[in-house]
RNA sequence: GGCCCGUUGGUCAAGAGGUUAAGACACCGCCCUUUCACGGCGGAAUCAUGGGUUCGAUUCCCGUACGGGUCACCA
């Protein structure tokens, strides 16, 4: 295997696994797996006060029930462990020391009170490197005396800083813009900020990708890496996922836009391929083909770093919808079963034949959270709204729907074998005899048995999802209403 | 507010200094049909804006507008 790429996914544990940030996972992946690289799972739960019961199993889950496995990381292991930031504190202190000896990182005895005061009315004001020079003695002092203390990174006052990033080009910012940043906080634990270029540089990551949030502070990470001497990374910063709201807003995607973690999803009935295969079209476009479809594999197969885009991408429910359905649409009849199957038998009377209705559902669902809804006119009978048996291309009424239902009921009690062949053979036959047209006929039949317009099947279909009894018995009432 | 990034149809997007500016979702129409859906065919719809550079810019440069990000003891 060659291993001249590394790339590595670090959510920090937060519970759910946000889509946007599943996408970035995954084109981290892409990139170390379509070049034969190395793909690393690294936890970041530096942040004692957000640590989530159980949120390491959601990342777990998530991650293998996309298929993207990796190389190294919790539960699999690595030649450079642990891979959970907070089993890293010694690692974390050594390298902040070796900082501050080299003179690029330095004590900070500020408190929290006084670094309030330095914001602005709008919250907006950094640290102004109160502590930067101050006398040995003092910090020594301080130190031995037992006050809280930070460590932060001295940035140069003066002068640029740039790098060049894969997806972006060339970014520079003015070092009078970075502030001089914690590294290690108050309770002894580091900053992301430092973390994660010390992990970074030990694990080998070649290829750091990440959400372009980032953009801006990469200069001070490069700084890092500058005072240590190490190789500085390919940096691939990923533009972000919004979500239009219903005013039409365009914003970072959140939870005001519906769904937003893989976890709901998957609930609400998404296949995590269809998942897969929309997102990586979200930033990313393939540069040989127009094909739509990508399985895990595939995508590995044309993935590269020139089809990402710069601009930021909406995402678009009715898109996943659509893939969604169509990767049910292509599933076999059996698999489909098996998820289809146990969510209408919850929902519908026992006397129905689920397969049967399951199978008339397959090529209508977008997601199989659509379910109970489709098949609430079989789980109970719907108020019956007579202006249904009014179809224009049909050309039926209430009045016209009433005869057929009169005519047509003594012939479907005479059947015996209920199913959609005979119904359907006896029905056209009717249509034939009678002189009226076979849409009218199934129109009101399906109408009367349906008590529904839109449904997932035909007028025979329907009959034999329902069974004779249950079919003859809402025809009847249906000619009550009528009546 | 300072700084950084971005802007091709409603959405995802390809594209390139000269094209009829791909394709997909959604939408509309037609066909098929036992309703809906599926399937097939077709349609409408885009280069934010003002200046340059150029024989020619949607494409290159600058400004403007708009959008986003960032300026935390969060990541």
């Amino acid at each position: 295997m060659n291993h001249t790429i590394t790339t590595r996914f670090a959510p920090s544990p937060t519970g759910y696994m946000h889509i946007g940030n599943l996408r970035t996972a995954l084109y981290a992946y892409l990139l170390a797996k379509s070049q034969g690289g190395k793909f690393i799972l690294r936890i970041e739960d530096t942040d004692q006060e957000r640590l989530v019961e159980g949120a390491q199993e959601v990342i777990l889950k998530t991650l293998e029930m996309t298929g993207m496995d990796y190389d190294e990381g919790p539960g699999v292991g690595g030649e450079h462990g642990p891979y959970i930031q907070s089993q890293r504190l010694p690692i974390y202190r050594e390298y902040a020391e070796k900082l501050i000896q080299g003179g690029h990182a330095y004590y900070c005895f500020c408190t929290p009170e006084r670094l309030e005061s330095l914001k602005d009315e709008k919250g907006i004001g950094g640290y102004d490197g109160h502590c930067r020079d101050l006398p040995e003695e003092e910090v020594r002092e301080k130190l031995a005396s037992g006050i809280p203390y930070v460590i932060r990174q001295k940035m140069p006052q003066e002068g640029t800083t740039s790098y060049v990033d894969e997806v972006y080009g060339e970014v520079t910012m003015d070092n009078t813009e970075l502030r001089d940043q914690i590294l290690i906080k108050a309770d002894g634990f580091p900053t992301y900020n430092f973390c994660h270029v010390v992990d970074d540089h030990l694990m080998g990551v070649t290829h750091v990708v990440r959400g372009n949030e980032y953009l801006t502070s990469t200069p001070k990470y490069c700084l890092l890496y500058d005072a240590f001497g190490w190789e500085r990374p390919h940096y691939v910063h990923l533009p972000l996922l919004m979500g239009k709201d219903a005013d039409g807003n365009v914003t970072k995607l959140s939870k005001r836009h519906g769904a937003v973690s893989f976890q709901d999803l998957v609930n609400d009935g998404y296949l995590p391929e269809a998942i897969v295969n929309y997102i990586a079209l979200l930033g990313w476009s393939p540069k040989e083909t127009t094909e739509e479809f990508f399985s895990l594999d595939a995508l590995k197969a044309a993935f590269s770093m020139d089809g990402l885009s710069k601009s930021p991408a909406v995402f678009d429910y009715e898109k996943l919808k659509w893939f969604n359905s169509e990767y049910i649409k292509r599933m076999p009849e059996e698999e489909y079963l098996v998820k289809a199957l146990p969510i209408l038998k919850s929902v519908c009377p026992e006397n129905v034949d689920t397969e049967k209705l399951a199978q008339l559902l397959h090529t209508r669902i977008a997601a199989f959270g659509e379910i109970p809804e489709r098949a609430a006119f079989v789980a109970h009978r719907l108020p019956m709204d007579c202006d249904l048996y009014t179809n224009k291309k049909n050309k039926t009424t209430p009045e016209l729907c009433k005869t057929i239902l009169e005519e047509c009921l003594p012939l479907l009690e005479c059947i015996d074998n209920w199913d959609n062949d005979t119904l359907f053979a006896v029905l056209k036959q009717y249509a034939a005899d009678s002189g009226r047209k076979a849409g009218a006929v199934m129109w009101a039949v399906r109408i009367a048995v349906a008590r529904l317009g839109i449904t997932p099947g035909g007028a025979t279909e329907l009959m034999e999802v329902f069974g004779k009894e249950e079919s003859l018995s809402r025809i009847r009432q249906a000619l009550q209403e009528l009546a």
